[in-house]
RNA sequence: GGGCCGUUAGCUCAGUUGGCAGAGCAGCUGACUCUUAAUCAGCGGGUCGAAGGUUCGAAUCCUUCACGGCCCA
């Protein structure tokens, strides 16, 4: 905010210009590079007793977010790393001219105090202030403090206003690293090396969708951002590095909705010498710590619904999915003609391959009443083309997605690692591409050639992060669990 | 991209049939030596999202646009 915006500024923003040009005037530093911190609020919460029988002086700081004046005394809450303590100010303590300063502090002010603790009559551990410094000024009023920041726009664009008035977001973000952290410790304790691949590919590859596209000047070409980092962390298998993982942003570009942000997160590993059953059973172990570490239980409530993540969780192909939730018949599924006259009456593209027909049909039907873990099996191949095919049925791939709450969480699979076969798959690719597909796979030969270089056996999995944070907070958008969400530009100027 | 809903003071929200723009909190002034949504008295604060239209008169009705939310594709 600078002062030519005049225009801009409020009632109250324009009081505390003032007082802020008073400090200056008076030869104060409003915004000093150093405090005394003998406590964090936390800290003195908890040895609140022992402090207080040792009648012990204590330097702390925080926030200002309430204050009650009563004359001759007030009182206020100053807090701090999501714990708050209460100030108790005297004049006849601070002295007339300090205590006439300490009134004049604004909500939102950060403040550090030196006292004594002491508990009032109504037991409130509360500090007995003997001197205050203001280390920075506030110069816009907080969100009201009763009935917060409601606003959604707001708390999206001012994140930092809804992380002060909304504890549960607070909760929600701390609770999101503590999952992270969680998982890169099963991750290390399991051996995996964890990495990091480009986020800017010649190639976009590993998955099938659109990129966004990006210019770098010195090497006069376009890059993309990554839309998967796949194709990379099997080339470190190639490599022997035989346990791999990476938790990273993905770009991709597609439209905005409660589950997809065009920058999202991801968790991706690769095993060599397992197949995809074998993840199976690893991601069912996965989840059960997550939830323990992070929940202290293994059930989830989301949306309403009590989910539990004990394992063995259920297991259906795709095919058998669609007859146990959609209602078809095997028949009906297998024909193709009559899988498209079902696609037709169900409103889903019948210009799709047979596979995406299917998959469509499941998305649609199925997907929302899967809400118990449930493993997904037996994909076809000519939407997998990066996973290898099942010797008893060619057709299908050894792959699985995991769903829960009635969205994908997890896909994986075992890795194709033959490089003709794989050179085949990319070139019907090519052709869907050609044909209007944008969102099919490109020919990457500089993977292919690694490949041809060999990799071992593998299976490796994705698991999307933001989603796994949505189901262990209970929020309902993606949008709850980003910091900073993708929004279109502000409407008006701040 | 389509449908529905929303946008009024810093924040949370009212605003009747089209007839002077409102409340609570926050702010300012004053009173008050254990309060905690402190209390009491007084005061200030508005591009009613933007533009256009209808009308004697528009926050209110109409059109377009922007931004947000939900649902659908």
């Amino acid at each position: 905010m600078e002062n030519t915006r005049d225009d801009n500024v409020t009632n109250e923003a324009f009081q505390r210009l003032h007082t802020l040009e008073a400090l200056k005037e008076a030869g104060q530093d409003p915004y000093p590079a150093r405090c005394r911190l003998s406590h964090s609020i936390g800290e003195l919460l908890e040895a609140g007793d022992d402090l207080l029988a040792a009648e012990e002086k204590v330097h702390t700081a925080g926030r200002l977010i309430s204050f009650r004046s009563h004359g001759k005394t007030s009182f206020a809450h100053l807090f701090s790393n999501g714990a708050k303590i209460q100030l108790y100010t005297r004049r006849d303590v601070l002295g007339e001219s300090v205590y006439a300063s300490f009134k004049k502090l604004d909500i939102g002010d950060f403040v550090g105090v030196e006292g004594h603790l002491f508990r009032t009559k109504t037991g409130e551990l509360t500090i007995w202030v003997e001197d205050y410094v203001l280390l920075a000024k506030s110069l816009r009023p907080l969100p009201e403090k009763w009935h917060g920041l409601r606003d959604v726009e707001a708390r999206y664009r001012q994140r930092y206003l809804d992380l002060i008035a909304n504890s549960r977001v607070r909760e929600v973000f701390s609770l999101r690293s503590r999952l992270i952290h969680a998982l890169r410790l099963f991750f290390d304790r399991h051996r995996f090396l964890e990495v990091e691949t480009p986020m800017m590919q010649p190639i976009p590859g590993g998955a099938a969708a659109r990129p966004f596209v990006t210019y770098h000047n010195a090497l006069s070409r376009e890059l993309y951002l990554r839309i998967a980092p796949e194709l990379y962390l099997k080339r470190l298998l190639v490599g022997g590095l035989e346990r791999v993982y990476e938790i990273n942003r993905n770009f991709r570009n597609e439209g905005l909705s409660t589950e997809h942000n065009p920058e999202f997160t991801m968790l991706e590993f690769y095993w060599a010498y397992t197949d995809y059953s074998r993840l199976m059973r690893f991601t069912e172990e996965l989840f059960c710590e997550l939830a323990s570490q992070t929940l202290g239980r293994t059930e989830l409530e989301y949306k309403g619904r009590r989910i539990d993540l004990t394992p063995p969780w259920q297991t259906f192909s795709l095919t058998q999915s669609l007859v146990k939730f959609g209602g078809f018949s095997e028949g009906e599924l297998q024909c193709h003609d009559k899988l498209r006259h079902i696609a037709a009456k169900s409103g889903v593209d019948t210009q799709a391959k047979p596979g995406g027909i299917l998959l469509k049909l499941f998305e649609k039907l199925v997907e929302p009443q899967l809400i118990q873990p449930t493993f997904i099996i037996d994909f076809p191949l000519d939407i997998s083309p990066l996973a290898k095919s099942k010797p008893e049925a060619p057709d299908l791939v050894e792959r699985f997605e995991l769903y829960i709450g009635g969205t994908e969480i997890a896909n994986a699979f075992t890795e194709l690692n033959d490089p003709q076969e794989q050179r085949k798959r990319f070139l019907a690719q090519v052709k869907e591409r050609e044909a209007g597909d944008q969102e099919a796979h490109r020919l990457d030969e500089d993977f292919l050639r690694a490949l041809e270089h060999g990799m071992p056996p593998a299976a490796g999995e994705g698991i999307g992060i933001d989603r796994l944070v949505m189901l262990f907070t209970d929020m309902p958008s993606i949008r709850d669990v980003i910091l900073f969400p993708q929004l279109r530009g502000e409407a008006t100027s701040p």
